[in-house]
RNA sequence: GCGGGCGUAGCUCAAUGGCAGAGCGUCGGCCUUCCAAGCCGAUGACGAGGGUUCGAUUCCCUUCGCCCGCUCCA
């Protein structure tokens, strides 16, 4: 009964305190519920996993560039996004049964349950659907942070800490566009602390207040623009080579498809294994009004399977609202786009127009907007789309930490039991990448020698220097920290120049010489 | 906010109505030391407040915090 009642994520919590990944923010005045810090090893993972997703987002491709915008904004823009109305949610609780739900939600989960419509009391508040007992007020619950902006602390200078990174993306848009020297199809990544007031922060750091996110806008010609350019659009169905090149005549469709399959090659590559992880097609009813589809990268978390980040198509919505919202023009210039309608008479352009109305009705859109729609291609402008991937970092962090602790069991010559717990990171996000220790600290030439190999490798990658205790307990010390290799240079190896490389999660030895490791160690660090 | 569980050292856990103990960790030192158990020393805790009592970490009350569930979706 009590072993249910504790988190199974107790052991590796424990061990995040004891080795300085994880602290509880504000401990000495009793903590701040959903506020965690990193201590020395969890920053450092933190910057790896970042610098893993810059490098894999935006360094190692050429149609992506970086931002990095205030995390308070104007406060129009979450009126434009729309967080400042939907994050409100009014919250309403049973008196009975005490069960807190969302006000606006009762409808539907009664439709869930095919009961009869919100049944009112007489007094007109609502009915638990639940066990139909009085419910309170509801109470809005806004998500978002509020602060005030300047001396005065007045309802005009309200604003708020932002609940996403991705909006700072639309609401740079044109200065991004016009300075990078990109073209649509490309994208704008962001990484950056966000902050949402959740009604309960839980599973460690999984939900948690202040978080961090890693959000790619990338932004595409709607198909309709495809359709003019290249007289066809490729959807799923065309089977597209997705690990390849992109394509020119990609529609959205296969866009998001990329997008997903690339995020799917970046977990891997930071060391969650495809099979621990799911893919989760949002289904019709459950997408957002304005998303055209969104997949849920989900993993499997001792505490079940929850979402891990997720990839959107979230066709104009967003360009488009701030457009209507800031009056400026979210529009680009599409030049081919422009040449390719040129070529196009009148009549195929009527047939055009007609065509894109149709779908457009049939999608529950406005005819004459469509037809304005169709005049702006020819034109060579539109608003474009966007494939939204959007990852959190602490999330991520938490996932590779879950994958990656190990509690051994071990039987050593002696036949004793031992265990032995590691964390099996992957090199490239691993804290400290080597350690250097000195097998005899007596002996000058071998010490001497070890220093000089700890500081060569310092300037390269994140090092850590080890003199104290026995050599086993050192390297139990690494395997707790997660370190891959251990370097021991020992009296033979002035001599030969080679030292003792001892691998993290084999256990296995062997004699390399600085340049040999050197080698090595790249290998396993690179993208 | 409600229900359940729980608060003893940095971590894991003891004991007790009468000076609060261990292991690991950390720090210093010794040992010619390749897988946590060689030696010496140091460090350090009863979440907070109140009550009962000669005396409370232990019993009672209050409070604070953590964990699990109800909501959240990076």
């Amino acid at each position: 009964m009590a072993e249910e009642n504790k988190s199974s994520l107790d052991p590796l919590a424990a061990l995040c305190k004891r080795r300085g990944f994880i602290y509880h923010s504000s401990e000495i005045y009793g903590g701040m519920p959903g506020f965690w810090d990193y201590g020395p090893l969890g920053c450092e993972l933190k910057q790896n996993v970042k610098q893993a997703w810059w490098q894999f987002t935006v360094r190692g491709r050429s149609d992506v560039a970086g931002l990095d915008a205030t995390i308070i904004m104007h406060p129009k823009i979450w009126k434009a996004s729309g967080h400042l109305d939907t994050f409100a949610d009014p919250m309403t609780m049973c008196k009975e049964c005490k069960k807190l739900m969302r006000a606006d939600q009762i409808g539907d989960i009664l439709a869930e349950q095919k009961k009869k419509p919100v049944p009112h009391n007489p007094e007109g508040t609502l009915s638990c659907p639940y066990c139909g007992g009085e419910m309170t007020e509801p109470k809005p619950f806004n998500l978002m942070f509020k602060t005030v902006v300047g001396p005065i602390d007045d309802p005009s200078n309200v604003a708020y800490l932002r609940p996403e990174t991705a909006q700072a993306i639309f609401a740079q848009f044109t200065n991004v566009l016009a300075t990078s020297r990109q073209q649509v199809p490309f994208g704008i990544a962001q990484m950056g602390k966000s902050f949402r007031n959740e009604v309960t922060p839980r599973n460690y750091t999984f939900r948690s207040r202040e978080f961090e996110q890693m959000e790619l806008e990338f932004f595409i010609r709607p198909d309709e623009a495809v359709e003019i350019l290249h007289g066809h659009v490729v959807t799923l169905a065309d089977n597209p080579d997705l690990d390849g090149p992109v394509q020119d005549d990609w529609g959205w469709e296969v866009w998001h498809k990329y997008w997903v399959e690339q995020r799917k090659k970046f977990l891997t590559a930071v060391g969650l294994p495809p099979a621990r992880f799911v893919e989760y097609w949002q289904k019709p009813d459950e997408l957002a009004h304005y998303a055209r589809a969104c997949v849920d990268i989900e993993y499997d978390f001792p505490f079940g399977r929850q979402e891990l980040e997720g990839i959107a198509a979230r066709s104009d919505f967003d360009l488009s609202q701030h457009q209507k919202w800031s009056g400026e023009s979210q529009m680009v210039f599409d030049d081919p786009l422009k040449q390719a309608a040129k070529k196009m008479d009148d009549a195929a352009r009527a047939a055009f127009i007609e065509k894109v109305q149709k779908d457009w009705v049939a999608r529950g859109k406005d005819s004459l907007e469509a037809e304005k729609f169709c005049r702006n291609l020819f034109d060579g402008k539109y608003v474009p789309h966007v494939i939204e991937p959007s990852a959190g970092v602490d999330r991520l962090m938490l996932a590779l930490l879950c994958e990656a602790y190990e509690e051994q069991k071990l039987t050593d010559d002696k036949g004793k039991d031992d265990v032995r717990t590691v964390l099996h990171f992957n090199p490239k996000v691993a804290p400290v990448k080597v350690a250097v220790f000195p097998l005899v600290k007596k002996d000058e030439a071998s010490y001497k020698m070890a220093q000089d190999i700890f500081g060569k490798l310092r300037k390269k990658v994140n090092s850590f220097w080890d003199e104290s205790g026995q050599i086993g307990r050192r390297y139990r010390r690494q395997d707790e920290a997660g370190t891959p290799w251990c370097i021991t240079v020992d009296p033979e190896s002035p001599k030969d120049g080679k030292f003792t490389v001892r691998d993290r999660d084999s256990m296995q030895q062997e004699r390399l010489s600085y340049e040999e490791f050197l080698a090595k160690m790249y290998a396993a660090l690179e993208f």
